[in-house]
DNA sequence: CAATAATCTGCACATCGTTCAGATATGGAG
DNA sequence: CTCCATATCTGAACGATGTGCAGATTATTG
């Protein structure tokens, strides 16, 4: 199915998906400050009103698009973690540098995105189950890998407790302090390094 | 000098800080995706035009509001660390849980404020001098409170150079994710426990 | 008092989100 | 195959928005 009504047609056929993929990018390269329902109708081929059948408001279109966001940074976390399969602790190492690099790079590569998932454009109700889903996926994978890091007493066991909690926040807050431009990018390195410094984090 | 021109009058006399005050507060209660520069004009008691004699369009306005902002931040910050002036290892500490409180506090309290000052809403540059002093501000607040606690051996040395880094991305990360529903308010106190505990910071 | 500059208004335009009546296609029942 | 109910989409319209421009009003300076 292509995002593109074909001319000529009526039923485009597949058109709550193209709407949140045509959004998708135009968020991408515009912003979602300047996301307009009419240009996204028309990229899909399709009049303006033909969206309210599938998306009450504007709203919930850009709802749409950050929870399969959602969903892509989830995925992208678990390829970014199982790409270091090693159940050892040089393996559970790498695991929670790839997860932390994962995240930044994804937040660097696409701002814009960045921003509608964490930026208060997308009114996502997190309490809801799906969405729930979603981020205990990304959640449990960093559980995971501080509880193998825990295992092979590769962490300060006082800490443990504060590891997922610490690792996101601190993530997060320099992804997104950089992406504003009040950090700069290189630091992010120093970040992680001293993240596992501090929390006793060793081969 | 009020907000509101005095009817009858042609001139406001203080239309430039007007503006901003009467955006501040519109964006403090709605939002800044939902602020209308026409509305911020109204209130005022001004036509929308008379604002283009100050800022060149809306996003100026709102960057003007964010600049004001910024130098709230930077003053609550001293305000929060100078509560607490011990010249030893018990005020370093009070200072350093101040000023991550205080960062943390004003995010719950005003999020649409701190969603304008760091949600991308803001076109700040924030390269330029003025804009740095203020950050930088903060920014020293923070240092100069850790350098304390270095000098009274109350922090790891080999942490140290981390400090600023992590402190900044952590507390930022947590108000962030807290505020838009990610993670638990209360999840903000063992944020800060967490990050005493990994950064080595003791009584 | 006169003239220049600063400040503000009124109107216009294109665009936006949204609504609604009605057009068009689809799919199932007879 | 035909007919009809239903799903899907169009077109025109409304009010609101950001912004530009010509000109009105006031302040300031000589």
């Amino acid at each position: 199915m292509s995002l593109l009504k074909p001319r000529g047609t009526y039923h485009h056929g597949n058109l709550e998906e193209a709407l949140i993929g045509a959004a998708t990018q135009m968020v991408r390269a515009n912003g979602a400050e300047h996301l307009s329902l009419r240009a996204v109708a028309a990229e899909v081929g399709v009049s303006p009103s033909a969206a309210y059948h599938y998306y009450p408001d504007k709203d919930s279109l850009i709802a749409g698009v950050g929870k399969e966001l959602f969903e892509h940074l989830a995925d992208m976390q678990e390829a970014a973690s199982s790409k270091f399969p090693g159940k050892n602790v040089k393996g559970a190492r790498a695991r929670f540098r790839a997860l932390g690099m994962g995240y930044f790079e994804w937040a660097v590569s696409e701002p814009n995105l960045f921003r509608l998932m964490f930026g208060g454009y997308c009114s996502i109700d997190f309490a809801d189950a799906q969405m729930k889903r979603q981020e205990t996926r990304a959640w449990n994978l960093l559980c995971s890998c501080l509880d193998d890091l825990e295992k092979y007493g590769a962490i300060d066991p006082r800490i443990r407790p504060y590891g997922e909690l610490l690792a996101w926040s601190t993530v997060h807050g320099a992804s997104a302090l950089i992406i504003e431009g009040h950090l700069p990018k290189d630091s992010f390195n120093a970040v992680l390094d001293g993240l596992e410094l501090t929390m006793g984090i060793r081969q």
